[in-house]
RNA sequence: GGAGGGGUUCCAGAGCGGUCAAAUGGGGCGGGCUGUAAACCCGUUGACUUCGGUCUUCGAAAGUUCGAAUCUUUCCCCCUCCA
């Protein structure tokens, strides 16, 4: 083994955050990285309307490129959605028509953009569809260059295609086919964007190998591929989903105060190692605060988390909001909150109604049944009754703090 | 191709003619303790309700019956073993 303290800078922090899982060829990426800038890609899906805090490692290890002066490539899957990547997958998926995938990729682009910076020139990311160069292949072309290249008798040794045979599950020869478009992608990529690395979730490298080796038999050009871990929480559960939903890294999905929560709540033993790999602080500065109140700590991540996706100033807010709401002692103007008409409200308006509006609980008697366990307020006030009409004499100024349990809070406005 | 086993509420899994909105465990939600953590304890967990009830659910459809998750028929889907 070569000498860790000579690796180079990128892939030191890249390994310091326990971000790395597996690398093509550590030693020889180390080098390259030395020597030049390069350009790295990492593909995303496009299955769902908008990426969750489970994209947010990949995202995090595009921002450590550019830290590095290295340019990022990120592909947005447009094409191979059409397809559907059977890894990980018990099932097909479900196809999506091309107008979903499209709005699809318009809204993750946002996303990535926000976390990304565009000032550099020599960092700024490129943004790739794959579609672009799929729609148009000659299929017979396509088998000649490409298809040679690959045995049946190792694809079928792939843990997606394997998982899948072994259970009987069909898998379709459109999907089979998903590896060698991945594995083409980055051919493409490689030959116009002089794209030499990829990185992805452990659950890619065979896709990722699939692409190096094609490259290097295709046009003899040796490329890297570097995996990040599956993090799993102290709790067991996978990142990114919650009973409750997932975490969107979309204002419009989660609030920013919803999302700055989401970091409050982390299990304690979380809690370093996601300073490490979803913050910019480095590695020397969380080693001082290690030691401090976990609490705090939980507000500096949530901070840290929340300035990077939506802003210092929703950060702010958010931290705010999150005082008063838990001191309970004032309304918590920077809350997030409904408008409701007073015209609407008519001496039927009662608190159930209330709370199917703020959208907080949909079912009417899972609400009388919070109500009967006093977890429903109305300003800090437990609520026991309910048919409790809504008049506007409960408001304060026009304002209203609707409570469920101690989390879930929500203001309501008077207009 | 042959022989069996099975599809039950978010998940696992009991029920096998009425007392079943369906045991138990997990998860979720709420309460308690605490630190907006973990662990632990308690409650709750189909929808609607004038709180009397009403409506929808046990793979799908049809049937038997006063009455079906439970019985019959057909269909769909899974799994195991043998060839």
């Amino acid at each position: 083994m070569y000498n860790y303290k000579l690796m180079n800078k990128f892939l030191k922090e890249f390994k310091d955050r326990d971000y790395f899982y597996q690398c093509t060829s550590e030693e020889e990426l180390s080098r390259l990285l030395d020597k030049e800038k390069i350009r790295g890609y990492i593909g995303f899906d496009c299955t769902a309307e908008s990426l969750h805090v489970g994209s947010l490692l990949q995202i995090m290890c595009l921002r450590l490129l550019q830290k590095h002066g290295h340019k990022p490539i990120v592909l947005l899957g447009g094409g191979t959605t059409r397809i559907g990547d059977p890894s990980g997958k018990d099932k097909t998926r479900k196809i999506l028509t091309e107008k979903e995938i499209d709005r699809n990729i318009k809204s993750i682009e946002k996303i990535l953009k926000k976390f990304l910076n565009s000032n550099d020139p020599k960092t700024k990311p490129i943004f790739v569809n794959n579609y672009s160069w799929l729609k148009g292949l000659n299929y017979i072309t396509f088998l000649r260059d490409i298809g040679k290249h690959f045995t049946i008798n190792k694809m079928l040794t792939f843990e997606s295609v394997k998982t899948r045979l072994d259970r009987e599950q069909s898998l379709s020869y459109m999907e089979f086919n998903y590896m060698i478009l991945q594995a083409y992608d980055f051919l493409e990529l490689n030959n116009k964007e002089n794209c030499f690395l990829q990185i992805g979730g452990s659950d890619q490298w065979g896709n990722i190998v699939n692409g190096t080796e094609l490259i290097k038999r295709y046009s003899g050009k040796q490329v890297y591929g570097l995996t990040t871990p599956l993090i799993t929480l102290a709790s067991g559960a996978k990142m990114g989903k919650t009973e409750t939903g997932a975490i969107w890294l979309d204002e419009k999905l989660l609030s920013s105060y919803d999302y700055w929560q989401f970091w409050r709540n982390v299990d304690d033993r979380d809690v370093i190692k996601f300073l490490k790999m979803f913050t910019d602080l480095t590695t020397e500065e969380i080693e001082k605060i290690e030691n401090k109140d976990i609490n705090e700590l939980k507000i500096k991540l949530a901070n840290e988390t929340t300035s990077m996706l939506n802003g210092k100033k929703a950060a702010q807010n958010s931290e705010q909001a999150a005082k008063e709401a838990f001191s309970g002692t004032s309304l918590g103007s920077n809350l997030p909150s409904i408008k409701i008409k007073a015209k609407n409200m008519n001496d039927r308006f009662n608190i159930i109604d209330l709370v199917i509006i703020s959208k907080l609980e949909k079912s009417k008697s899972e609400i009388r049944r919070l109500i009967k366990g006093n977890a429903i307020k109305l300003n800090d006030k437990i609520i026991s009754n309910d048919k409790l009409i809504i008049t506007n004499k409960i408001f304060k100024n026009n304002y209203l703090k609707l409570s469920i349990g101690k989390k879930r809070h929500i203001k309501i406005e008077l207009n």
